[in-house]
DNA sequence: GCTATTACTATCCAAAAGATAGCGGCACAT
DNA sequence: ATGTGCCGCTATCTTTTGGATAGTAATAGC
């Protein structure tokens, strides 16, 4: 019956029809997981965003940012000055996601040498077929 | 000095050069997230993820599998037989991933409801902007 | 021969990501 | 008075990725 697979609520992400489904698709973006991570210490502005994380475009960044806004995970605030300020900040369910987040960084950052490595051999692998 | 945010062994994954972005860039997938949790009660054969994720395609199946077996997170072994059989597992670091990935699972299903009215909001704000 | 089975490829099209340039509005320097 | 810089975007264009559909290989059974 596959009781362990399925959340207590019936829902699964597994179903393309299931909203736990579209939370996945939106969660499945390195620059989510990046900027989660990013505003886990506290509120930031636009561009402090833009400084840390390296290669974001201006687009992806605000399309970002907005994707988080609007599924409660970030709130924006805007200050009437000129020149312009906002800051954003992780709502309580943005923190609680953000732990979670986390841990994949971490365990990214722990293991790229050990998938460096898988990546080194299977292009070594390849090499040798296309030499064979 | 940020001294928390940096890995011990001096991996950041907002930097764009370094391993672990490489490696968070392939975990932001949602095929990726669904496969590994798919293969983590065993063994399933080709067609057998093809039917537990709805909407998948072959070719999305197959190119998230070959990424997943590059990367030494997933193993597999073909039986040479018509018709071809062919089964993918995880290896003892994928085992270890789809814990985490797992929990983003959970915590996307648990949390499915309130952003989906965190959602609805949104677009109700939005057109009330539209009519104002 | 013809069909069924299984795990893929190949091709094409649409959607998303990425790069680059420009805007608004005011303070301050020239 | 014109010019420059600031900051947070927005608009446009190009490239990459994702998704839909159709086809292939190899053999057993009818």
């Amino acid at each position: 019956m596959d009781s362990e697979d399925a959340s207590p609520l019936g829902y699964d992400a597994f179903r393309r029809t299931c909203p736990s489904h579209t939370v996945l698709e939106m969660l499945a973006s390195k620059w989510v997981y990046l900027t989660v991570c990013a505003l886990r210490r506290g509120r930031l502005r636009n561009g402090e965003l833009a400084r840390k994380m390296e290669g974001i475009t201006p687009k992806m960044l605000t399309q970002t940012l907005r994707v988080l806004e609007r599924d409660g995970l970030v709130r924006r605030q805007v200050f009437p000055v000129i020149p312009p300020r906002v800051e954003y900040e992780l709502t309580e369910l943005g923190q609680n996601l953000a732990g979670l987040l986390s841990q994949i960084r971490s365990w990214a950052e722990e293991h790229a040498p050990e998938i460096k490595e898988a990546r080194a051999r299977a292009s070594a692998d390849h090499d040798e077929m296309a030499v064979s």
